[in-house]
DNA sequence: GTTCCTGCAAATCCTTTGCAAGTTC
DNA sequence: GAACTTGCAAAGGATTTGCAGGAAC
């Protein structure tokens, strides 16, 4: 259970914004709150929803606009995966990889020091200045692969 | 040096075709030459270009066709990367992860034997069946971290 | 001859941008 | 009051789809 108060976050985005001279306002904060709120990994269209349950005159341009302001004070990152664009939390999270199950969606995090480690050596291997990175493992949860496989699996 | 013969992704190719009561064509093979013989991460407007100096008369949407037909045919698997979709070749491949250069976007490819174990062994841990995944590391090159930074890394 | 392929143009989807009206400072 | 935000609608870019003509089987 997460406390989901989200102060800290709130600050952060608070002090991004008076850095760089620009204006709170109702729906950056509805957004931020809920996007806090939620811990899961939201598309846009999810986010607009959630939002539009609170506050239902918020556009999507906004969320769309926003969004990009969570990630340049480094509090949502994107991930691309196959297809979809979604947005999940930034902040106090370690680097983590994903894993992703084609069936139900769902997806799983975790973390490896060791792969980190791994992957560290083989950057200065070749004089690799790592920044950041993105690691999908697609298969099947355990809820999924213990149910029969589909006949066809429809692409 | 790699001979590019690709003798075997044609037949593969070609078996796909035959399997599911497709049929071949000109273009169809122009594509899957063009892709075989560049080791390159493509993107569609890549690999058009590199096609229509063949065939100057192949157009954009048999270029998206064939390549869906590439990667349900296991020969070639999509890489979405920062805005940019490309394409790479996916037959006779180790699972391997990517290096992304920020600056040039080059890529570079690495694999580790250990890693895969160490993920293997994360999936095992949730009863995770993995199918494939996808690794990708963001930074700078050699070349590019030589350079001096930008003043403004510009988002 | 039937079925599949192709290229074009149009349609669609996702995201960004221009702008007039409303808010924040 | 000046500068920033918002939502809408329009624009933009990437990908898909409908269709008539052409090619493969």
């Amino acid at each position: 259970m997460k406390t989901a108060t989200g102060r800290e976050e709130r600050e952060i985005f608070t002090q991004y914004l008076v850095k760089h001279g620009l204006k709170r306002s109702e729906q950056r904060e509805a957004i931020l709150d809920t996007f806090i709120r939620s811990d899961r990994h939201l598309s846009v269209d999810d986010l607009l929803q959630l939002v539009q349950k609170r506050r239902p005159d918020v556009g999507r341009t906004t969320v769309y606009r926003t969004l990009k302001l969570l990630q340049a004070a480094g509090l949502a990152s994107e991930l691309a995966l196959q297809g979809q664009t979604r947005f999940e939390h930034d902040f106090n999270k370690a680097h983590h990889d994903h894993f992703i199950c084609n069936s139900c969606g769902d997806i799983f995090e975790f973390s490896s020091p060791e792969i980190e480690r791994i992957q560290d050596q083989a950057a200065a291997d070749i004089g690799f200045v790592i920044s950041g990175h993105r690691h999908q493992i697609f298969g099947l949860c355990r809820r999924c692969a213990a149910r029969p496989p589909r006949p066809e699996p429809r692409r």
